[in-house]
Formats: structure tokens, C-alpha cells, sequence
DNA sequence: ACTGAAAGTGTACAGTG
DNA sequence: CACTGTACACTTTCAGT
């Protein structure tokens, strides 16, 4: 399906979205367009699925990042949930998980206030929602993508 | 420092690394040029930091994600305990966090066998790390990039 | 700070092994 | 079928407003 070439390409471009042809051709000993070929065969099997540019949140205001764990007071109601929680703009990630937790979810906010607002005015009210425990991120020591 | 312009720029290119600079001024009347100005501008200023491709681990045979809560048995040591998780292929996040952890973070394995072997051989062995719990993640519900 | 025209890449297409 | 070389479109740079 997928050979070392393939392999090689990804994990440039998981590390930089717009890494030239050339340079990918040159990594690989191929002409750019080869290059091209195998990217658009990527996107196209859908292992590629589009691209970010990273953003320093930080530097922009919202310094408080966390995560939150959420206990259910009924079963089977995740999907739900997590529609609920996808309203909710200051949410970023959403897992539902094993473990004490129903969901695991990444909140990003300004500072504690807002997350506090956050959490009593919007978390908290969603229907089924049971109780919550949060875990404030002091220091994000590092973030980095998977080699294949 | 950034105006609502720049604001427009950054939505558009987090979620589309490659959002062409035409697109981009089209949203914003103003010419490819100027929306490269300010893109570069950004860059400078380290608010765009940048860009990933994203890639479906899943299809490329990874398929166990999780969060694991990491518990310390010596004080002060989550620079050390970070640094050994670093060397961990498949440790893609670390947060040091407030809450019953200390660290927290995000593993992205093949399978749950995979995953024991992580746990055991390599994270429970590190120095200073006495305890650890983990949240399989049955379905990332979502993810998204915080609007601003 | 923005625009418009030149140089340098990325992308599409016809052709080769 | 995977790859190459060429032609056009786009991004990027630079002089000018």
C-alpha cells in the first residue's frame, strides 16, 4: 500500500505543511513531480487530510490550556454530549474514553477566569453532565508528530 | 498589535496550511500581496509558528490512542520525567498539569498490545514515575482549531 | 501599508522507460 | 505504472505609489 518513499514524504510533511517538491524530491533522489504524484495519491486515498498552520495561541491571549475530564449521570449519552460540547467554541478536542472519565476534553481559554466561566456556564449546564475535574496545564513541555 | 484582518488570515490558514494568498484576499479585499505581507509578518512575529500536513494515523495502522495520567514518587522532577518521555517515539504531547497527575500525556500506539508494551517497558521504567492511569480513547469525537 | 510587474516554485499534462 | 521534462499558474520578491 504504502512504501518507504510514501513514509519518508509523510513525516516531512507532517513536520512542515509546505515543505518544498524540490526539497522532498531531493530527500528522496526523485524530480519534484514525482514527488507531487505521490502526494496527490496521498490525498486522494485520504491519508493526507488537509494541513494546519500552527498557531501560538499563547501570544495571542489565551494562556490557560486544560483538559477535562466529564463524569455522565446516565449512560449512553457520549454522542450527545459531544455535540453539546462542539458548541461550546473554547472546546478543541473531545475523546470519549476508558477510565474514571466519560470524556476527555482540551479546553483552551484566556486565563482562569474564563475557563472558569467556561466550565459553570457552559460545560456544566450540558444535560447528563454529572460532574467534571480539571487539569490545568502549567507547561505544555512538548508536542510533536508520530514517525512512520 | 493584530487586527481583525490578521484574525481572518490566521482562521483561514489554521484550519487550510495552503489556503492560496488570491482565496485569502478575496475574503479579506486585498491583494495576494498584501495578505503575504501580513503572513510574513505573523511569522516574524512568531504568532505563526508553522504548518503540519495532517495525517490519518489511523489508516497507517495506528490505532490505539490514549491519555495517560502519570504519577510521581519524588518531588520537582517533571522536567527530568518530560525529557525521558521525549525519547519516547510514541509520546506525541506532554502537559505538566495541576489535578491528581502531575504529567499528562498523549500516546498514540498501534494496538493495545502495543500499548502495554509503551506502558511497561518504557514509561513505568523511567526514574521518579511511581504510578500510572490510562484513557483508551474509543472515539476522538472531535478536534478543531480555536477561532479568534 | 498597499499595489503591480519580474523571478522563483508548485501543478498539470504529454511523453518515456 | 512510476517516473521525467516542459508549460502554465501560483507564490514570492522588489521597485514604486
Amino acid at each position: 500500500m504504502i512504501d518507504v518513499t510514501d513514509r519518508k514524504i509523510l513525516n516531512i510533511l507532517s513536520k512542515d505543511a509546505k515543505a518544498s517538491l524540490k526539497l522532498i524530491g531531493n530527500e528522496c533522489n526523485m524530480s519534484a513531480t514525482a514527488v507531487h504524484l505521490r502526494v496527490k495519491k496521498l490525498e486522494e486515498q485520504k491519508i493526507i487530510t488537509g494541513s494546519k498552520s500552527v498557531i501560538d495561541t499563547y501570544l495571542l491571549g489565551y494562556q490557560t490550556q486544560s483538559f477535562i475530564g466529564i463524569y455522565f449521570n446516565k449512560a449512553n449519552i457520549y454522542r450527545k454530549v459531544s455535540q453539546a460540547l462542539y458548541e461550546i467554541d473554547e472546546v478543541v478536542e473531545c475523546n470519549y474514553t476508558t477510565g474514571n472519565f466519560s470524556l476527555l476534553v482540551k479546553v483552551i481559554c484566556r486565563d482562569n477566569k474564563h475557563l472558569t466561566e467556561v466550565l459553570s456556564n457552559k460545560i456544566q449546564t450540558i444535560d447528563g453532565v454529572a460532574r467534571t475535574e480539571t487539569f490545568i496545564c502549567l507547561e505544555q513541555t512538548f508536542t510533536r508528530e508520530i514517525e512512520f
